[in-house]
DNA sequence: ACCTGAACACCGTTCAAGT
DNA sequence: ACCTGAACACCGTTCAAGT
């Protein structure tokens, strides 16, 4: 079948698994969590709301691979927000990355975390913001163990998280999210050089 | 009145809006998030799928009442912990409290926190856990201000909450959440001792 | 005043049938 | 192999009609 306008080869074929998980995120980004539903997404790529299924088992399974997404993207961001800082700047930094990302993805954010619980979808490192590498350089700045260097990376991530959290739900008064992060940051300075 | 099988007067009537309020509640403990809906609610109760509609204008704003129940719930818990503490190991036992909390009733917790942005159904005192008698407490134990005592609280918010919602978001590995409590507020020590 | 039943526009999921 | 259309069992919400 050969068409004359819209779209070359007329099937959205090799890569509609591509295309869905793409426009899940569009619509995420664009019309926040209550727009993103099965038949939204196939109505947006153009296709019956029963296709999806030739490509994912279900809803969920869709969803998990936008969360994958969004975690990748926010592990870059962090990187690249700690890349060529010493261990202990590049603490805030992870920081900032990390509640500047919820800021300005506030749907996908929440639907990475809503999103089951636990295996798939997770980052799948440890218990942190952060991977290994970046664990073994707060343990020289530090000079503490791999299990003090844990727990602080859980300290951190908590705190960023729960700050996140709290700014997206919409229970801090008022103030800007990044100075709320620096001011905690700053506040963590005495737990880092204990 | 009296009643001698199942209610009398056939009517639910006088306190239908309490029986749904304490029937949500029922459902989100039992049977989790994905059971509440407004027709299982109405079932429940046994009423039509549309006599909720006489007593709260909609879904979201019947939830926001089981929310504030749980707001108040959570609160109580908080204070019965802390009771005749110092503030300082009050702060440890407010946090313990508020995880403890989150572990028991989580799709309360969940529901508390994601229903509605701002206002109604937030907590109303500020940007803590902690009421503004606890805050006092905390500025003459710690010898600070008012400012860095909301700044305190903001923090030990931010880690309770944010280890509260990644624990029952399956993203932390493995340890009872409780344990993993302790570690936090015991690392948070330097800050309050600073 | 309070409740019901039917109706409407949406969901997610399944499945026979088409190419 | 991949997609569709119809069908099913659910939603939330509205509204005329009943007492």
């Amino acid at each position: 079948m050969k068409l004359e306008i819209k779209d070359a080869g007329g099937y959205h074929h090799g890569d509609l698994r591509e295309a869905l998980i793409k426009a899940a995120m569009e619509i995420l980004e664009e019309r926040g969590h209550e727009a993103l539903t099965l038949r939204e997404v196939a109505r947006n790529v153009g296709v019956s709301h029963a296709a999806p299924y030739h490509h994912f088992q279900d809803k969920k399974a869709l969803f998990d691979s936008v969360a994958m997404r969004g975690f990748q993207m926010l592990k870059q961001s962090m990187e690249r927000a700690a890349a060529e800082k010493s261990p202990l700047d590049g603490l805030q930094a992870y920081g900032l990355a990390y509640t500047g990302f919820a800021q300005t993805h506030p749907a996908l954010f929440r639907l990475m975390y809503t999103q089951v619980g636990g295996g798939k979808t997770a980052q799948g490192t440890e218990d942190g913001i952060v991977d290994d590498l970046t664990l073994d350089g707060i343990c020289r700045a530090l000079g503490c163990g791999r299990e003090q260097a844990r727990r602080i990376n859980l300290l951190l991530w908590s705190c960023m998280h729960g700050l996140s959290m709290l700014w997206l739900d919409g229970q801090l008064k008022d103030g800007r999210l990044e100075e709320k992060t620096l001011e905690l940051t700053h506040l963590l300075g005495p737990v880092l050089r204990s």
